[in-house]
RNA sequence: GCCGGGUUGGCUGAGCGGUUUAGGCGUCCGCCUGCAGAGCGGAUCUACGGGGGUUCGAAUCCCUCGCCCGGCUCCA
């Protein structure tokens, strides 16, 4: 079941073709670096791309970059760099966001320049349909020869059009709400070199058709899913759709999925605010995986806010489900103290087992993150019990498989500190034996000490009753 | 003004007519520890914005009032 913002309810997923899913995530412009609220959607297409890939489907993630339009020529120019120059370098913070987040990459990652000439050619289809017009300043589209229009953000246009912002005509449109397919150059474009040849003259391509256009070349004329932030849900996919719509004749899309907003104290995140935090901002305060449990703590379509209290809140969380993994690793390394099959090992499958059903319904039922959550938790508190009643080795490692499994398929503890290796790894171990013997001196002051120091540079000592452990902590 | 969403215990956040004070965090006590941490056990908290109504029964449905947030303009 998926939410689906068209018909403003949940409906099952089925796939175009079986077994293969066509998934649209609409990607940043690369105008500056990316701040936690655009990470919320990105964040929720990699929670949904995750659980498609689990769910055994081929996914083909598609995610835009827009490096042509008003903001990304305004402030490169403002700069004094070439429009490319300045995309670039946003484009690779953007990436690099991703890998620190841990988002699965996309299948690809197209960008508006590279499609320009596919563009031109849907705008020209457009244009002998009928469905749109050349006016002085660039080419439009006319929405009254799309009788849908407003079908997905339930806008009445009619209303639209008495607001005051939308009366002040400053483009030379037909109707306030036609909307640019092609933007004839400005005179600073055309001395900077920003512009391409086109059958109605130099120009650059509006910002909604860059979508629809790479949409179809990609994927073809319907897709499985579309998604991105709520603010896109008009006017820019309102818009994909009379486009493509237009052209095709046929459905643009099956799923629309829009993600809701993340606050910060209780207000919008926004640039013009000065209120927004990059990822950089966060991940030196809190942890990669604290960071993507605040994001799982909340379903999609609900509002986030981002708090210093709420981040300690998933700090904390997050780390009472490592613990079982480490834990679980303890265990595995212990003489074995447990060889039957009894009762209690089989009442404990079965309660791993079902605790997985509830995490998959949850999943299932519309991205449920925080009802996956909820059962990661609960098998969590499972496995720490049956460790501490003394495990059955093979059957804990069949619960810590499935576990496991599950943390990975929301992006959790995918690569944990497994030490250092190489001679840090040796080194600590010298310590820690050392330490070890000191403790059985009774030698608690230096024990302690050394237990101390190596806290303070990220190395956490713990000691169990099999002796101590130590485990580098995740930066 | 129009269109959405929200309003739940110290915090976070489920529930969406009738098992269970959901769960997590926090706090406190106990077990285990030389101590700490982690884990386990227990306790704390019995809440549902205000006011009406429907019902045998409502946090859950209806009406109404209030407050908060977002969209309607570039924005994830």
């Amino acid at each position: 079941m998926l939410y689906d913002t068209l018909t403003r309810r949940k409906k099952p997923f089925v796939p175009i073709e079986e077994g293969k899913v066509r998934l649209y995530v609409c990607g940043p412009t690369v105008y500056g670096d990316p701040h936690i609220g655009n990470f919320r959607t990105f964040s929720v297409g990699d929670f949904l791309r995750r659980w498609l890939d689990y769910r055994g489907y081929d996914v083909f993630h598609t995610m835009n970059i827009t490096d042509i339009e008003d903001k990304t020529i305004r402030d490169s120019g403002a700069e004094g760099i070439s429009l490319k120059e300045f995309t670039d370098r946003y484009t690779r913070s953007f990436l690099r966001g991703l890998d620190v987040l841990n988002l699965r990459r996309a299948t690809t990652y197209p960008k508006a320049t590279e499609y320009v000439a596919q563009m031109i050619d849907f705008v020209q289809k457009l244009l002998d349909k009928g469905v749109a017009y050349v006016a002085d300043d660039g080419v439009y589209f006319d929405i009254d020869k799309f009788p849908e229009y407003g079908k997905l953000s339930h806008v009445d246009t009619e209303k639209v059009e008495k607001t005051e912002r939308m009366m002040q005509d400053e483009y030379d449109k037909e109707a306030a709400n036609d909307f640019a397919l092609w933007k004839f150059a400005t005179q600073e474009e055309l001395d900077r070199g920003i512009y391409y040849e086109s059958p109605w003259g130099r120009g650059r391509p509006g910002w909604h058709i860059e979508c629809s256009v790479m949409s179809r070349c990609l994927m073809g004329d319907t897709i499985d899913i579309h998604a991105g932030g709520e603010d896109l849900t008009f006017p820019h996919h309102e818009n994909e759709i009379a486009q493509t719509e237009s052209l095709t004749g046929k459905t643009f899309v099956n799923h629309w999925l829009h993600v809701r907003f993340l606050t910060i104290n209780g207000t919008k995140m926004s640039k013009s605010l000065g209120n927004y935090i990059s990822f950089d901002d966060v991940l030196a305060k809190y942890s990669a995986e604290a960071f993507r449990y605040f994001y799982l703590s909340v379903h999609y379509r609900r509002p986030l806010d981002y708090t210093e209290e709420s981040m300690k809140i998933a700090e904390n969380s997050v780390a009472r489900l490592g613990n079982t993994l480490d834990l679980i690793e303890g265990a595995m390394n212990q003489p074995d103290v447990n060889l039957d099959y009894t009762e209690k090992e089989s009442t404990f499958i079965e309660s791993v087992k079902e605790l997985r059903g509830k995490f998959e319904a949850a999943m299932d039922d519309d991205l449920d993150t925080h009802g996956a959550l909820d059962a990661l938790h609960a098998m969590s508190g499972a496995i720490n019990r049956y460790i501490d009643i003394g495990a059955n080795k093979g059957v804990l490692t069949i619960a810590a498989t499935t576990y496991l499994k599950l943390l990975n398929a929301l992006g959790l503890y995918e690569k944990r500190a497994g030490g250092a290796g190489g001679i840090t790894d040796d080194v600590i171990s010298i310590l820690a034996d050392l330490r070890e013997k000191l403790r059985l001196e009774k030698n608690y002051d230096l024990s302690d000490m050394i237990r101390d120091d190596l806290g303070k540079i990220g190395v956490v000592l713990s000691d169990t009753a099999e002796g101590a452990r130590w485990k580098i902590e995740d930066s």
